[in-house]
DNA sequence: CGACGGGACGC
DNA sequence: CGACGGGACGC
């Protein structure tokens, strides 16, 4: 039933650089033990093919090695590039008429990576097969990540079990029934009999003419996922905002760039020693100006300093960082009214 | 400024 | 906030 190939994982992002040996060299490095590596080439040309596959000894090891170095930076590699690891597939061309049972988790601080997220669920659960943490091309975390079950009933069980849990990451999780990756835009949009899923439980049956990007089925306001949602972050804001100024200065970043990008804000987390350097100077000025005997002015202080900031941060990246050219290759499925804010 | 182009359902 | 990181099978 399962396609993926036991013992053996997918390896992307190889420079022509990377030999067999060199892959192996770098899974010992790192801890992992894998038995052999097939680097596959151009059939015509011979030049590496970007891409190789990775046998382990036992399907655990490779599950293992998947989980704990993916996106983390490949040991001898100058600029850094990161492991790219996916279970291989034989089917990974066929017709997707597999039903997945996954869940789509958000509300990831940026230090949750594919392990941690793994054993959270395994932890819990007794059939997680895999879990990943988005991250993007500088291998930052997107704060959202996705993880398959093999057995539906406990999906259906982690999407309200799992449902503001705390204990990974700093922040409450949020969970929501995965809509699976499409396998070509046609397929997702003319609703074929392969790709029905039926995304089991909640709402009406995933019959309907879901256009690729359009997921706001799943994001129903009166579903019981959003009240519960509402109530964590009325806590999670209470609690924290005063408290923790990272939280406070990510909040502003949002609200300042509601008319810029949305990307852009994902990106703020780049900056995160810039901005812990900035508030460290914030600190110094508000004591050598007394003390902060109000709360209340000393938040708004911290308001104030933090929009300038992020306006320059906002300048800087359009004038040197290709992050931003990234962030918006890669943003093109966002709803036109955002773009036009470019 | 905006720029590409690989690969494109299932009846 | 948000929906899958570029890449998928030789000998």
């Amino acid at each position: 039933m399962s396609s993926s190939v036991h013992c053996q994982l997918w390896m992307g992002s190889l420079e022509p650089y990377m030999t067999e040996n060199f892959v192996i060299a770098a899974f010992r490095k790192m801890g992992e033990d894998p038995t052999t590596v097939r680097l596959m080439r151009n059939k015509y040309t011979g030049e590496p093919a970007g891409y190789c596959f990775v046998n382990f000894a036992t399907d655990e090891k490779a599950m293992d090695a998947m989980h704990k170095l993916n996106g983390k930076p490949i040991p001898g590699t100058n600029p850094i590039v990161r492991f790219r690891l996916n279970s291989a597939s034989n089917s990974y061309k066929m017709p997707g008429n597999e039903r997945e049972f996954s869940v789509w988790v958000g509300d990831l601080s940026s230090d949750v990576d594919d392990y941690q997220l793994y054993k959270a669920f395994s932890s819990k659960y007794t059939s997680i097969k895999t879990a990943k943490v988005i991250i993007d091309s500088s291998g930052f975390s997107k704060g959202y990540g996705f993880v398959r079950f093999g057995i539906e009933d406990e999906q259906q069980s982690a999407l309200y079990e799992m449902n503001g849990y705390i204990g990974l990451g700093s922040k409450p999780l949020k969970i929501c029934n995965a809509v699976p990756k499409p396998k070509s835009e046609l397929g997702v949009a003319l609703g074929t009999s392969n790709s029905n899923y039926g995304y089991g439980g909640s709402g009406p049956t995933a019959t309907s003419s879901t256009a690729s990007s359009d997921y706001t089925q799943y994001y129903d306001p009166s579903s019981t996922y959003w009240q519960g949602y509402n109530a964590w972050q009325n806590y999670y804001d209470v609690s924290t905002a005063a408290a923790d100024p990272t939280s406070a200065y990510y909040q502003q970043s949002m609200v300042q760039s509601h008319s810029n990008t949305q990307t852009l804000a994902q990106h703020a987390e780049a900056w995160s020693a810039q901005r812990n350097a900035q508030y460290e100077q914030q600190n110094a000025a508000t004591a050598s100006n007394g003390g902060a005997d109000d709360e209340d002015d000393s938040y708004a202080l911290v308001e104030h300093k933090f929009t300038l900031d992020v306006d320059k941060m906002n300048r800087e990246a359009l004038d040197s960082d290709r992050n931003l050219y990234d962030a918006l290759e890669s943003s093109k499925w966002l709803p036109l009214e955002q773009l036009e804010a470019y």
